[in-house]
DNA sequence: ACCTGAACACCGTTCAAGT
DNA sequence: ACCTGAACACCGTTCAAGT
């Protein structure tokens, strides 16, 4: 007798169990299907365990964006930073950090609704003050870059529009002859654009808008380090 | 008898006077003072009577939203544009957005959960599409401008750190002392900062970092037009 | 036509009770 | 030390019943 293991013993609650669980649920299902009770579900055990191993639901929250954004720190940390073009190495972080968060598309939100910044989100700015302040930056436009920059630093920006269900292209070309009268600038455009575009897919491409708008952020703040 | 009026008459709900007791709700105690029980309870009436004027929770938050929209296009279609200088009319425009946003705290974030264009919002991006085109954008320039301004053409963006409740001057100065070690590039900044500034109140001044970016970002898109 | 009360199916969280 | 069951105080929403 004694000490007989368990044939299928349980791996102890943890934290970082906790966690990672609550991250695989948001990146299946968003995170709108993260609940207590479904996380506890997912892990065997009552949502009341949960509350032995993190404070609340905010909690968890929280560790999720750390998760997150440590990953992205591990990631940037193993860029090889070509000297003297800071312009390059900052794209590369800004990049490297996008495609981890398209990895968990429940991240930017959640980020969002965080209002205090974690160890990990100082320890990714402080570097990238750090990588331009080495390019010549004064200590005034560092602070700027970092707020115009803002959330795309991280990589990402909030869409206002979610094109992702959108109509087909027969449908699409009759809801803009409708609305061409109310809209004629806007409809206009998208006239043109999808016109050029052979994609039956959405008419924008993300990555692509994303880049541009960086590299136009990225190419003001150099003129204004350039001009001193 | 007959048909006496009642001393004090019930004004008749509707959707109208709903989507405004939502927003006076909203304003005051922030979105998540706003549930369908509060908001009846504002109305002197029980939730479920809610139901017959608009279709669910989420209808409610289109309606806030385009009540908003709604009063920046009233202001913004007031304003005189000086022909020939789109920079400066696209820069009042959305400062203009953002003088109504800055009344409705909760705008940004309940602006951003939605995701489909409403009536409101089409007009408003028409109109700014309509003032670059005029100004000599070509389609693909305009349609790249709309994506880089993203939510800031429309007055705001979401800041990744909230420092409405930030430490006192000494305990901010231990506190940076303390985090020198780790994120020196970071406390750095702060400390170069706040010493030049002689305020005690907050280190960044949302508005002067909101007109930065945007400056940036018009200056960049009026040298790409003129190459263009 | 509009409003209500009761009910359903969910939340996050507490607390005393179990082992 | 950790887990549980019951309970509390909230949600949004439905539906049949009232007037």
């Amino acid at each position: 007798m004694a000490t007989q293991t368990d044939p299928t013993p349980r791996i102890p609650l943890t934290r970082e169990r906790v966690l990672r669980a609550a991250i695989t649920l948001a990146d299946a299902g968003g995170i709108e299907a993260l609940s207590m009770r479904r996380l506890g579900q997912e892990l065997g055990v009552e949502a009341m365990s949960l509350y032995n191993h993190v404070a609340n639901k905010d909690d968890v929250l929280d560790g999720m964006v750390d998760a997150v954004v440590g990953e992205i720190n591990d990631i940037v940390s193993e860029i090889e930073m070509p000297s003297g073009d800071w312009v390059t190495a900052a794209r590369r972080r800004i990049l490297s950090a996008r495609s981890v968060l398209l990895r968990h598309p429940w991240a930017p939100g959640v980020l969002e609704s965080r209002t205090n910044m974690t160890a990990p989100m100082l320890r990714y700015f402080d570097g990238l003050i750090g990588l331009v302040r080495e390019a010549g930056f004064s200590v005034d436009l560092t602070h700027h870059a970092m707020h115009a920059l803002g959330s795309r630093a991280l990589g990402f920006t909030q869409e206002l529009y979610d094109d992702s269900d959108d109509l087909s292209d027969e449908a699409m070309m009759m809801f803009l002859q409708q609305m061409s009268g109310e809209y004629p600038h806007l409809v206009g455009m998208v006239q043109e654009i999808s016109h050029d575009d052979d994609s039956t897919l959405g008419w924008c491409d993300d990555q692509t808008e994303f880049e541009f708008a960086l590299d136009l952020i990225l190419d003001g703040l150099e003129r204004l380090r350039a001009a001193g």
